[in-house]
DNA sequence: ACAAATTACTTCGTGCCACGAACAATCACA
DNA sequence: TGTGATTGTTCGTGGCACGAAGTAATTTGT
């Protein structure tokens, strides 16, 4: 008897095992964690209040604080207060952090691209599209 | 200005984190967390040593006691010792487990789906081919 | 046959991550 | 000037993952 052809679910579970894996291998490599790697990449874009981070990160703003905390003790990032707002808190790279967040940026590219490396221009060109298409309405976790 | 092309690499990441939520969403509406969901969906191929099911997963053999053990707890699994090799334990789903499994699987693949939903049936398909093609060697984690 | 190396799994300590409930400070506005 | 919403934090709980060290059973080498 035949083996199944693998579904589109199944593909899809595998690839975003296979790539979560390389982020988090990757995130090592920088010594940051995929929770860290994805908040640095989200304000590579330029600072952001807690609110708006966690609604980018789709994180709860309880889960938001110590993830900041950490990040602030390793000096990735500062939190500056709003002096129009003196409730709300700016999260920002430091220089340390935008440089750990580009040497993230470009080996996670450089790897992601390698996954692609084998197939004929018409096809790599036809799978981007088809992704873009899928994400077209999914908030950017990642500096483009 | 126009905006810049999502590459290859952003639209992977971005496919990957919408996954991944879809993944922890389901896995909640199924009371299971992601590592749970992803354990069980690897025993449902058969039972397994705790040093397979750790390779299975990319997790340390320390790391999967604990995993296995909340999963017994809650009825999920059983431990059952080999009489062959009195070291070795096979972690096996429970009919609770098996059901559980099947409800994360048959609502993920259903939402996975969705997905492509809109694809004309050749986009779909060139589609599927090219993921196919990409986790050709990547180990099943799910179901298929 | 028996000591040494190997294998299978667990325990322990550490740290990170995420949630929800409860709270303090500030702002908006009526 | 209050009242209600918003911003962010604290606290308690639980889960996840790692590595180092430990235990028990099997295998290997002589």
């Amino acid at each position: 008897m035949m083996k199944e052809t693998l579904g589109a679910a199944s593909g899809l579970v595998r690839l975003t095992f296979l790539v979560q894996n390389l982020y988090s291998e990757v995130g090592r490599g920088c010594d940051l964690t995929v929770a860290q790697a994805q908040m640095l990449c989200t304000l590579s874009d330029g600072s952001l209040g807690m609110a708006e981070l966690s609604g980018s990160l789709g994180l709860e703003r309880s889960s938001l604080t110590g993830l900041v905390d950490r990040a602030e003790q390793r000096g990735l990032v500062v939190r500056e207060t709003d002096p129009r707002d003196r409730r709300a808190v700016n999260v920002e790279l430091t220089p340390a952090g935008t440089e750990a967040v580009h040497r993230f940026h470009d080996e996670l590219t450089r790897r992601l691209d390698a996954l692609l490396a084998d197939f004929p221009p018409t096809e790599r060109e036809r799978f981007t599209r088809s992704l873009r298409r899928i994400v077209a309405d999914v908030p950017a976790v990642f500096a483009d």
